[in-house]
DNA sequence: TGTGGAATCAATCGAAAGGATGATCCTGGG
DNA sequence: CCCAGGATCATCCTTTCGATTGATTCCACA
């Protein structure tokens, strides 16, 4: 029997988590909680063999200062934890795995992926999303193109409309250093002006 | 009994729903769909009291398009539509609403909310979200710093990265009248440039 | 019926952004 | 050990943007 814990701030959407694997004969779900905080608890005192975890917590922590949390913590017996989002840009899915998430599925998966991917999880294994899985060979594909996170740091605070100066006094950087990354960015992303980089670099999944 | 069809995208946010409703005495979940055109068959042939309805319905058509065309067709006994949504923006409300929802509920709203709603619209009344109604009236109450449609239609070119003279020809007027109605929406947003006209504006759910 | 707001356009001017080019420093991988 | 690429900075020049001011038309609402 794999014990489960869902973690979700939609009570509807955590319903739905408990109704389609509990539905499984070998998955039990011991345990539910809707925020960082409360989801911390809940598995320190339920210690379940998998958490299935949303990115997105509303307010407060996120669901990946939940992973960072465990990943500190509990060296021993820490759970494995199975990322299920909506969110499927490269921001969300690059730290999900790098902070140590064993799957990452995406919300719109059919019911049997997700207690597929809990028994794959419970086995050992690192289920991907196909389109996730496609994503990242996407990214490895063209790497040259990725902007650097220097640049996305200035790419984000031209978002938030920030000026050059601003972006300069913030970043404690000359203005010519701002005007260098923003055009190296341009060039990777094919376009010539600072909005059209902030549109594309969201359309791309770069910027949430 | 109130017989309740349920539309939404997440098999696994369907079950949620399922489970959720059907646990009210009162409510009967008789059937459900996951895209635009088989909840349109569904809603024909099952003919339910209540349509709890998601307004993004992945890719295709929307959840504001199920919406119209039942407005269009069924003249008779058309269902009562509750839209379940994660959106809480301007532009979807405004649709919504003026599309014939008879409720507007946010996905974060806990279980009893739901019945509650589904309860009420079926006793003929129109549930709003608290935050829904707020931000209703948050805009009734300074309608005037209210971008009009055509300042968002400049915005929204500008936000894809067009200048003003792509958007000029976008919308055949000249330069000098798209920068007019930039100026407006600087002043209507307290802004001085684009970029930050374009991330206030998505705050504040004026842009997708 | 007139008043205000939306939508349209024009001219001008200083500020900001973007393009081009080149330079220095540092780090990691071949 | 060398070299590519990232991060940093500078200068010069052109284009675009934003602010200001002011005008016209049209429509709705009081």
């Amino acid at each position: 029997m794999i014990r489960v814990v869902v973690v979700d701030d939609h009570p509807v959407v955590r319903a739905g988590l408990r109704a389609v694997l509990d539905a499984s004969p070998e998955i039990e779900v011991v345990g539910e909680a809707g925020d960082a905080s409360s989801a911390l608890s809940t598995i320190e005192s339920i210690r379940p063999d998998v958490v299935v975890l949303d990115m997105h917590l509303g307010t407060g922590p996120d669901g990946i200062d939940v992973l960072h949390r465990l990943q500190e913590a509990e060296v021993d017996g820490a759970p494995q934890v199975l990322i299920v989002t909506v969110f499927d840009n490269d921001f969300d899915i690059d730290a999900a795995l790098s902070a140590g998430a064993a799957g990452y599925l995406l919300k719109d998966a059919p019911e049997g992926d997700l207690v597929a991917a809990v028994a794959s999880i419970a086995a050992g294994k690192h289920p991907l999303d196909p389109r996730v899985a496609t994503r990242i060979a996407a990214q490895h594909r063209r790497s040259d193109d990725l902007p650097s996170p220097r640049e996305l740091e200035v790419l984000a605070a031209a978002a938030d409309g920030h000026d050059n100066a601003s972006i300069a006094r913030h970043l404690f950087i000359s203005q010519a250093t701002v005007k260098s990354h923003l055009a190296s960015l341009f060039a990777k992303l094919s376009v010539t002006s600072r909005t059209a980089a902030v549109a594309e670099a969201r359309r791309r999944g770069h910027l949430r």
